[in-house]
RNA sequence: UGGGGAUUGGUGUAACGGUAGCACGACUGACUCUGACUCAGUUAGUCUAGGUUCAAAUCCUAGAUCCCCAGCCA
């Protein structure tokens, strides 16, 4: 992760709401001084349900939290919030593990390591406090059907009823213990907070805390059969960990007032010293609501998430073309890219949908600077030098990074016969093709000038290969220098290559947005309908030899085409690569241009 | 027809009663052995209507539009 020092870092931004909200609680010192540092406390944490893999919407939120804890010198904590065994895996505890690390959430190694938890390891104590809230008259057992709780919902103006709301704290304190021990089915029972029925807020309308769930739990197996519901546990995870600010999305802003309920109800009665019939007061850290990052061209819900991979209509959770962590790691993106991408799409309460084009550029920016170059060619056309020896080779320099000069040069070998891209050439090109043509002379990067004498075409009329003849005068790519000290001659192309002699051959998968239209469902209701046809193509290309020994996750940039990495996918003598991005490219804008009129 | 939020160029995001700024995009141009990168310039905005004030994106009043809420999901 280490920055180059030439490199300034992102420059200053002004705060965002959140910053700007930590920064006045630091100057109270509201939430304290941290033992160890003797700096205001700030502590964060991520809470995901492992009910699916991590989405890029995700990782908004652990850059926002980790950033947190970084730039205030606090704790970052990694939580599972594994309150509803039917849903949750360990197979997600593991990829959030992998995905929070890779990002750069560091929760368990440096100085803002907070830990790693899980909200099941924290069931008794919970239920200790339920028991409470019985004791104070603020809970109690219904026996209500889902259905029937439904039914008696009410309306935004009609209250809600239930008929066991008044029954003795006795009679409710045995029935939980009786829940606990599994004496009742699924669904039979709930413990439910005794707020407000008429409360236009429905959160408030005496919500479930516990309901009734005979499964076994990824963590805690067979113990439980009396589970918390979110609203429950959240405040009180909060509360064990010692979270300062209890960072979630805009729709929690209608359970922020349950939230403070139940905090506030566990306090009442306790008090600073402990001392009095219910102990000293427990931490109430607060809940701040932000909005979660949308991005066209792109579906981002777990639910559908999960569709698609269910369905088959991408490989897996880790399909390149995927908005997940693991398929941007796998296409090649780097972590890096995605923080400063997440940094500069900023914080607020305005639910905003961010260009895609935004991350893609954030991905460009960091491997423009960091990718090692190659020369390899897509889709290949041969082209025969003509008054080029038959067997010669000649090594030349290339310059593997011209943006870090650290990186060198290495050799590449040319001969008579090559490979350009076969979108480099034609035979009877448009004003502004600075590219190879009938009589037109490009330069060969690092190599020769050439001009092409000629086009070789089968039955169909179809080009096959090129001639051309090289210029000796300009080897290394540089135009001979007259008497004057300048150029003798300019060339305005300049196009890549690879000797035919020592290519190397290799799958290629060039990804395109996973959905052609910029809102996906927003024109027929579903999404299934804007998946964009076309957005995985394998082709064979030809590469530079010097990417033999390249291992998965190894990223390059192909000159001229855009960003490539090794997929895990291959193996020995079976190179397979994935474009992360293309390159921006001017002239397809042009000829797009010049084809439209 | 209840409650909770939001609204500033094409897109994000600042300005917290005192010159509406920054980034991305788009468009020009410079540079260039990557039509990349980089650099310079141009473009374009306070949801509406009233009001307070010397002065309003900011305060007040009324309205508009969008998002969230009636899971024993999180």
């Amino acid at each position: 992760m280490a920055e180059n020092p030439s490199n300034p870092g992102p420059t200053e931004r002004p705060l965002h709401f959140i910053e700007s909200l930590i920064e006045a609680d630091n100057a109270s010192q509201r939430w304290g001084l941290a033992d160890d540092s003797g700096l205001p406390r700030v502590h964060t944490r991520f809470p995901p349900e492992p009910n699916g893999y991590l989405h890029i919407g995700h990782a908004k939120s652990i850059c926002l939290n980790f950033g947190l804890a970084k730039k205030y010198s606090g704790r970052f904590n990694l939580r599972f919030d594994d309150t509803n065994p039917a849903k949750e895996e360990q197979e997600y505890v593991d990829s959030i593990k992998r995905d929070v690390k890779w990002l750069g959430g560091d929760f368990d190694d440096g100085p803002n390591a907070g830990g790693v938890f899980y909200a099941s390891n924290y069931f008794d104590e919970m239920y200790e406090f339920a028991k409470e809230l019985i004791l104070k008259g603020k809970a109690y057992v219904c026996e209500l059907s889902a259905e029937e709780v439904g039914k008696r919902r009410g309306s935004p103006t009609v209250p809600a009823t239930s008929p066991y709301r008044d029954r003795p704290i006795e009679e409710s304190m045995r029935l939980f213990r009786e829940m606990k021990i599994g004496r009742f089915p699924n669904g039979s029972k709930t413990l439910r907070a005794k707020i407000d029925l008429a409360s236009p807020n429905f959160n408030l309308r005496d919500p479930v805390m516990y309901r009734i769930v005979h499964e076994s739990h990824h963590n805690t197996g067979d113990k439980w059969c009396l589970y918390p519901m979110y609203d429950w546990a959240h405040g009180l995870e909060d509360s064990l960990e010692g979270i300062t600010h209890s960072i979630c999305t805009l729709e929690f802003e209608n359970h922020r007032p349950l939230y403070d309920w139940f905090m506030n109800s566990i306090n009442e009665g306790r008090t600073p010293d402990g001392s009095g019939p219910w102990g000293r007061i427990v931490h109430h850290s607060q809940q701040i609501e932000f909005a979660k990052l949308q991005l066209t061209y792109t579906v981002l819900s777990k639910r559908n998430l999960l569709r698609m991979v269910n369905e088959k209509l991408v490989r897996g959770w880790d399909d390149p073309r995927m908005p997940t962590i693991s398929a941007i790691r796998r296409r090649g993106f780097t972590s890096r890219a995605v923080r400063a991408f997440a940094d500069e799409v900023g914080c607020t309460k305005t639910e905003s949908v961010i260009d895609i084009g935004r991350l893609e550029n954030a991905v460009r920016h960091d491997l423009n600077k960091h990718a090692p170059r190659t020369m390899s060619v897509l889709r290949p056309l041969k082209v025969t030098i003509e008054n080029w020896p038959e067997g010669k080779t000649d090594e030349l320099d290339f310059v593997v990074n011209p943006e870090d000069p650290s990186a060198g040069t290495r050799k590449v070998s040319f001969g008579r016969e090559i490979y350009i891209e076969q979108e480099d050439f034609m035979e009877t090109p448009p004003k502004k093709f600075f590219r190879l043509a009938p009589g037109q002379e490009v330069r060969l990067r690092w190599a020769y000038f050439i001009t092409c004498t000629g086009v070789e075409k089968d039955a169909g009329g179809n080009i096959v290969a090129v001639r051309a003849t090289y210029d000796p005068a300009t080897r290394g790519g540089d135009a001979p220098v007259g008497p004057d000290g300048k150029p003798t001659k300019k060339v305005k192309g300049t196009i890549h290559w690879v000797g035919a002699h020592n290519a190397i051959e290799a799958e290629v998968r060039l990804f395109d947005r996973l959905f052609a239209a910029e809102a996906p469902g927003e024109r027929t209701g579903k999404w299934e309908d804007d998946l964009n046809p076309n957005s995985l193509e394998v082709i064979t290309a030809k590469l530079d030899p010097a990417l033999a020994s390249a291992a998965p996750g190894d990223t390059f940039q192909f000159e001229r085409l855009g960003y490539f990495c090794v997929d895990p996918d291959a193996a020995a003598g079976k190179l397979v690569f994935n474009r992360t991005m293309t390159l921006k490219d001017a002239w397809a804008k042009e000829a797009g241009r010049e084809a439209n009129g």
